[in-house]
DNA sequence: AATAAATTAAAACAAACGTTCAAAACTATT
DNA sequence: AATAGTTTTGAACGTTTGTTTTAATTTATT
């Protein structure tokens, strides 16, 4: 069995990523997808069973692309001065969803995975909490040693999301700011954009704890 | 022709927010949202010509639903101090889009907004920006006088990336938090979240600009 | 109360859809 | 080269969909 990059069920999961993304799931045809990976329909009931098996194989697909860019909590965390931990954070946020926006496919995969979180299915809630449940309480306790605030309390909570907040609109923002009429173009500069994230960030949260540091 | 609440077309068009909300305008079928309306088949042919017209129906009508709790630009507004003019802005804005999670429908006119917003419709488009599109000037300026940058510098575009983000994520980000295991509860109370975010961001334009007031 | 207009109801239709299947084409093995 | 297994093809099928249509019912007007 082939599976190199141009095999039938590569080209077809790579034209029905864009669909799906374009159109969802109930709105993208297997006759369309078909004829964009230039294929026979049978194909995908040969090789995926039925539009569910194929939608649910682009899943499959794109979490596991992101898992390569995935990085663990770091060993030597409880070394970390909390400025540091939390720069590690925002950067690992930004290049892992920042991804899905090369390749030149023009953000379809951000799309997709916008669905997702709009509509999660079984898989993809399983497999995104797996990757990525670590980093609630490492970002509320790295609010909690910069404050001094309790990680339960609620100033940290709303520090949280603020923080994930910013990364989150940084990465996948572009269509709201395309409609508030602002430009989103720099967010491509993944270093630069951490680099403001976090400074803004610590000045953030201590002005809302009043932390003395 | 009646237009009271209970008339056929508000019926109809309640049921169809619902549905279009959880599955989109390809996924939601007429016989269901009929159904759901206890109304026959027939009905959106005749009162909404067919499928698409009632969607533009329900658009139209959540948009004019957002626009009563719409705040012009305030009049004294050049006399304001920028920390005001921003609480104001995070104010209308939680206001405004937080109200989208009122009325005990779970939140569904929110999820067709963010549908609308993942793939805008023309009348979608036209309708926000008429009402959205001053806040940008309006936010750049209180960010340029709170720091004394130029409203067109990079600091003060990413800043206003953090503040909407914030709000943003504030209001519609019950799906991602979800995700993440955090809960975004508190989300209710907006004059607290107005207050976190006000406070969170003046201390974070100040730590980005290294501000001196 | 009678008539006209507006609305509701449900059956019927045509188009589009996902799926199936038998034949054809291709690959690998002997 | 012959054969067995794998993959591809595209037409055919049954279902679901949006829409239309015609009759029944309700509402408004005289």
């Amino acid at each position: 069995m082939e599976t190199s990059l141009n095999s039938t069920k590569s080209l077809i999961i790579k034209a029905a990523l864009g669909i799906f993304a374009q159109k969802g799931f109930k709105g993208a045809t297997v006759r369309e997808i078909c004829a964009a990976a230039d294929q026979s329909v049978g194909a995908i009931n040969y090789h995926f069973r039925d539009k569910q098996g194929l939608y649910e194989a682009v899943t499959q697909a794109l979490l596991e692309e992101l898992m390569l860019n995935t990085s663990p909590e770091p060993q030597n965390s409880s070394t970390m001065q909390p400025e540091a931990r939390l720069h590690f954070l925002v950067t690992s946020f930004l290049k892992r969803f920042g991804m899905l926006f090369d390749g030149g496919d023009n953000g379809q995969r951000a799309i997709f995975m916008l669905r997702e979180i709009l509509n999660p299915s079984a898989d993809f809630t399983r497999l995104f909490l797996s990757f990525q449940a670590w980093q609630k309480d490492y970002l509320l306790r790295i609010i909690s040693d910069l404050t001094g605030c309790r990680p339960e309390s609620p100033e940290v909570a709303r520090s949280a999301i603020s923080i994930i907040g910013q990364c989150f609109h940084f990465v996948f923002g572009r269509r709201l700011f395309g409609l508030l009429g602002m430009e989103a173009s720099q967010a491509k500069e993944i270093s630069k954009c951490a680099e403001h994230i976090v400074k803004f960030s610590l000045g953030g949260v201590k002005a809302v704890t009043g932390a003395k540091k």
